[in-house]
DNA sequence: CGCTCGGCCTGTGCGC
DNA sequence: TGCGCACAGGCCGAGC
C-alpha cells in the first residue's frame, strides 16, 4: 500500500522531526531486516531525509546514510517526550510502541526515539556510505517519477515500448517510480482506460489523459496524507484519509458515478484490479 | 532482454 | 466456534 504519496507523507514527518538529531544507540530486534555496521550510526547526526520512488534515505553527517524501504506494512514511528500532548499520537493502528512488530529502535538525542515496526517483515533498513546508496539495486534501477523526472514525452516512450498491459507497466518501478496498486487503479479509472489495455495501444489522447490522471491521483493522495486502508501511518502514528476517496480501488460491486455501471474486480499480474466496465475503454 | 510468477511474511475475513 | 485457505501487494530472483 505505501506508494509515492504515503512514503512522501512519511518523509516529510521524518525530515521535520529528525533533522538535527543525533543517533545515540540502535537496538536491533529482528536482525534479518538490517544490514550494515551499527558503529557508523552511533554519534552521527541526521542532516537530511530524501525519498526516491517508494524508498527513503536518511543522510548522516559522517558520510553514511540509512536507506529504508517499508514495503507493505512497515512503519516509522517517532516518539519524543518533548512533543506537545496532541502530537503524542492517537493511534488505533499502532497502539503503544514498542510492540511485538517493532524490529528496530533508534535512540536519539533529547530522549527521542524512532521505532521501525513491520508486521510482515518485508521491509529493510540498510546502512552504507552515502555515495554507495545509488548502487543498491532498488535505487539504481528506479525509473523516473511523476512530478520530477517523468515528462510526458518520456511517458509516451515508455508506453510505446511495452507490449504488456498498461497497469502492470505503471507499477513497474524500473519503468516509473512511485506508483503501486491503489494509484494505478485510480489513475486508469480517471483516465477512462482499461487496466488490461496493451500499453503501446494507447492513443496520444489516452496517453495524455493517463499522464494527467496519474499526477492528479498522486497529488490527491498526498493531500489526504496517504491511504491507511491497511497499516500505513505517518511518523506520528496518524492515519491518512485517502482510503475514503478511492476512485476505483476496492470499489467492486458499487455503482460508478460517472456512467452508472457496476465496478468489477479481476486479477492482473497477480494483483487485485478494479475497473468500471462501462466507462473504461 | 522482457516479462511472469513464486517467495518472502502475518493478519484478516471468508466459507464450511 | 474453529479450522483451512485465499487474499492483501512491494520487490526480488528464478525461469521461460
Amino acid at each position: 500500500m505505501p506508494e509515492l504519496p504515503e512514503v512522501e507523507t512519511l518523509r516529510r514527518g521524518l525530515h521535520r522531526y529528525l533533522v538535527g538529531l543525533t543517533i545515540t544507540d540502535v537496538t536491533i530486534l529482528l536482525p534479518k531486516i538490517f544490514t550494515g555496521d551499527t558503529n557508523a550510526l552511533i554519534g552521527a547526526k541526521i542532516i537530511d531525509v530524501s525519498r526516491y520512488g517508494k524508498g527513503l534515505v536518511m543522510e548522516l553527517n559522517n558520510g553514511y546514510s540509512i536507506a529504508v524501504h517499508i514495503k507493505m506494512t512497515g512503519q516509522l514511528i517517532y516518539q519524543d517526550p518533548q512533543l506537545p500532548q496532541e502530537a503524542q499520537v492517537s493511534r488505533e493502528k499502532v497502539g503503544t510502541v514498542p510492540n511485538k512488530f517493532t524490529h528496530l529502535i533508534f535512540s536519539l538525542s533529547h530522549n527521542a526515539r524512532l521505532y521501525y515496526n513491520d508486521i510482515r517483515q518485508f521491509g529493510w533498513i540498510k546502512v552504507l556510505r552515502t555515495d554507495r546508496i545509488k548502487s543498491l539495486p532498488f535505487f539504481k534501477e528506479l525509473g523516473p517519477e511523476p512530478f520530477t523526472g517523468l515528462t510526458f514525452v518520456k511517458f509516451q516512450h515508455i508506453l510505446a515500448a511495452s507490449k504488456t498491459a498498461v497497469k502492470p507497466l505503471l507499477m513497474n518501478q524500473k519503468k516509473i517510480g512511485g506508483i503501486g496498486n491503489i494509484y494505478a487503479n485510480d489513475a486508469l479509472y480517471l483516465a477512462g482506460v482499461l487496466p488490461t489495455r496493451p500499453a503501446q495501444s494507447l492513443t496520444k489522447e489516452e496517453q495524455k489523459k493517463l499522464y494527467d490522471a496519474m499526477e492528479t491521483v498522486l497529488k490527491k493522495g498526498l493531500e489526504y496524507g496517504g491511504a491507511s486502508e491497511m497499516t500505513f501511518v505517518n511518523v506520528l502514528g496518524q492515519e491518512g484519509l485517502y482510503q475514503e476517496h478511492f476512485l476505483a480501488y476496492g470499489q467492486q460491486g458499487t455503482v460508478c458515478t460517472r456512467c452508472g455501471a457496476t465496478f468489477k474486480k479481476s486479477m492482473l499480474g497477480g494483483r487485485g484490479t478494479y475497473y468500471c466496465p462501462g466507462c473504461q475503454k
